[in-house]
DNA sequence: CTTAGTAATATTTTT
DNA sequence: TATTACTAAG
């Protein structure tokens, strides 16, 4: 334990300041690319040093991706004996405890939903409290208003009043549809993902005897991304501390997270809401070519609000960034991967590169053309494979296996069932409700659905096989071959991603632990499909590459209309977080940064809160990188600007 | 009530 | 582009 301490790791002065500090509560500031993540593996290397007992170390990160990498580190750096360190998402830390000690928490069995079922169980709610109303906000904005207000700690009422200009009674009837959602939600022993923060919170605020066993349980609590963290995730914090110690790492220049309730205000108050914290800087980048950075600082320096960041490049020189201007998205995209073939044909791997998007939607010419070329890649925030009708046609029993007060899961998998509707499926779901035992709702499906006894067939062999995942899903593709084949005319395509299912399910005890690892952590087709292949190029949203690096980064759209994304303009706060995100991506690149982007943009017109708004470049204060000056970029021409019918004029002239 | 066919709708970012 | 929403006919 610890004896490789300066040895193999080298840190600089300020991160192993920051890794051996030793006092109380701490708060590191550490800019883009400063070794955030090697000073957190370096200072858990210290704790075990000290004799710190592994398993009262808790590190909290902000995504499952990070906590994997964060353990990988962990343990080539100190062993073993890292294993002990609970690492993980804050959800998924929450999770765990409230799977613990239900009693406690006061929560029985549950099944963990996603975005899509709260849209889903929302539009039911809307539909029987409010019925038609186009004025009405939509499903959507409800479950955003919902997840907002509780994120930030905030009652919908007072939430609704202080962000929202609808007046008091239509606040009313929201209230009254979001009161409908809960209790739908309870019904079907749902929990969205809000609800496994607040749930943990409340207990651990409110009832004494879990707060002293759970504060009892860690020694040093250490957060990653401390910037992205909400007044929630901070009540969490603040609950579990004293005497356990926050170790808190966070860049205020990389807060891109605000639409999820994220507040500066967890790192810019740290001080004054922790008593004695003391606050310790990491400035020096380790990651990047001082080119890279050069554009970068530029760019955070036109924002009207100080950020205190001028990152300096341990590295030193290397290339200049540069900018691709093309008249075609078909062009970019074709730009892009051929210049990854040709890169790879020199002998550099796939996985040096990423590609950067600021939508999953803008990337997809550049994923048309990456299959077209057969260059291998894994799209991280991609279509999701659980997302597609097929796959939820089939998790649909699946679901209805494992929690029985599934109501969505019902009506998905019994409409799907010839002369099965709408109506005859509440019906059967009606009787449904409140039977826990398998062999009730069989005979009940059996009774019901004398028409298609493969139903309850199906069900039945799925309830058997709980605990064999892939058997139940193999079970399950079985019965409900023909019904497939016949709703969707491309059924060959869609039947690989089934086989896929299969073989990710193999590594999971049960069908309840499949469903909600996939829930809370989505995985992309792409992903799934090539998840040995180690040589693949990534292809990333750029909220998703936050805390990830690679030698050569293609920034895809850089263009008006993205860097800020119309939809964020108008409201101020948004604008700079568009800024904040366009930081982000270009201080993922280590070697060279290439921003490519299309004069044409987007064709013509945006819809933007039901207007139609024209981009184009009309007004120089819509686009970052419209003054960025030109000595900050390598030597590429814009395409369009190229004049190719002039004479040549002497530089003696 | 169900179903087949057509129209519309929405594509920021995520645990 | 793909899925969901709606409408008219069975």
């Amino acid at each position: 334990m610890g004896q490789n301490e300066t040895e193999t790791y080298q840190l600089n002065d300020e991160q192993r300041k920051a890794a051996q500090f030793d006092g109380g509560h701490a708060l590191i500031l550490a800019g883009a690319g400063t070794g955030k993540t090697s000073t957190i593996v370096a200072r858990v290397d210290h704790l075990l040093s000290r004799d710190v007992d592994a398993r009262r170390i808790l590190l909290l990160t902000f995504t499952r991706r990070a906590a994997r990498e964060m353990r990988l580190r962990m343990m080539q750096r100190s062993g073993e004996s890292t294993k002990l360190v609970s690492a993980g998402t804050f959800h998924n830390f929450c999770l765990q405890f409230l799977r613990r000690w239900p009693d406690l928490f006061g929560c029985g069995a549950l099944s963990i939903i996603d975005r899509d079922d709260q849209l889903q169980l929302m539009k039911l709610a809307r539909g029987t409290i409010v019925g038609k109303d186009a004025q009405f906000p939509k499903s959507a904005e409800l479950v955003n208003y919902y997840s907002y207000a509780r994120n930030t700690n905030r009652t919908i009422a007072e939430y609704l009043k202080q962000f929202t200009e609808h007046d008091e009674e239509t606040i009313q009837r929201i209230t009254g549809v979001l009161q409908d959602y809960t209790k739908r939600k309870l019904d079907c022993r749902y929990f969205d993902y809000d609800d496994i923060l607040q749930l943990f919170a409340k207990g651990l605020h409110q009832n004494n005897v879990l707060r002293e066993k759970l504060k009892r349980r860690f020694d040093h609590i250490l957060v990653d991304e401390m910037q992205d963290t909400n007044p929630l995730q901070w009540l969490i914090l603040d609950g579990l501390r004293d005497p356990a110690k926050l170790f808190c790492v966070g860049d205020d220049a990389q807060s891109i997270y605000a639409f999820r309730g994220a507040d500066f205000k967890n790192v810019h108050s740290f001080t004054d809401r922790v008593e004695g914290a003391q606050v310790l800087r990491l400035e020096e980048n380790f990651r990047s070519y001082q080119e890279i950075l050069d554009v970068s600082n530029w760019l955070l320096k036109q924002s009207p609000l100080d950020y205190n960041k001028n990152l300096h490049a341990a590295r030193g020189r290397g290339d200049k960034p540069r900018m691709l201007e093309f008249s075609e998205d078909l062009e970019e995209a074709d730009w892009i991967t051929e210049d990854l073939a040709a890169r790879h044909e020199g002998g550099t791997p796939w996985a040096e590169h990423m590609i950067l998007t600021r939508t999953a939607f803008g990337a997809r010419h550049v994923e048309a053309s990456l299959v077209m070329k057969d260059i291998p890649y894994r799209f991280v925030g991609g279509t999701q494979l659980l997302h597609s009708a097929h796959v939820k046609d089939l998790l649909s029993l699946l679901r209805v296996a494992d929690n029985s007060a599934d109501q969505l899961g019902w009506m998905r998998y019994l409409t799907l069932w010839p002369r099965i509707g709408e109506k005859t499926a509440a019906t059967i779901i009606g009787k449904l409700m409140g039977i826990s035992r398998a062999d009730m709702i069989e005979s009940i499906l059996t009774e019901r659905t004398k028409a298609n006894p493969r139903l309850a067939e199906a069900f039945a062999a799925c309830v058997k096989l709980l605990d064999r995942p892939q058997q139940a899903i193999t079970a399950a593709v079985d019965k409900m071959t023909p019904l497939l084949e016949k709703k969707y005319d491309d059924w060959d395509r869609r039947s690989k991603d089934l086989k896929l299912l299969e073989r990710l399910a193999e590594k999971h005890a049960t069908i309840g632990e499949f469903l909600e690892t996939y829930t809370l952590d989505p995985i992309s087709e792409s992903e799934a499909s090539n998840e040995d292949d180690q040589d693949v190029v990534t292809l990333i949203t750029v909220h998703s590459a936050k805390g990830t690096e690679a030698p050569v980064c293609y920034l895809l759209g850089v263009q008006p209309g993205n860097y800020p994304h119309v939809r964020s303009i108008g409201d101020d706060d948004q604008e700079e977080e568009e800024r904040r995100v366009l930081y982000v991506a270009m201080t993922r690149a280590k070697n060279e940064l290439i921003m490519t982007g299309t004069s044409r943009y987007q064709g013509a017109f945006v819809p933007y809160h039901n207007r139609y708004f024209a981009a184009a470049g009309t007004n120089s204060q819509l686009y970052f990188l419209s003054d960025l000056p030109g000595h900050l970029l390598g030597d590429d021409l814009p395409f369009d600007d190229d004049p190719f019918d002039e004479p040549i004029r002497s530089y003696r002239d």
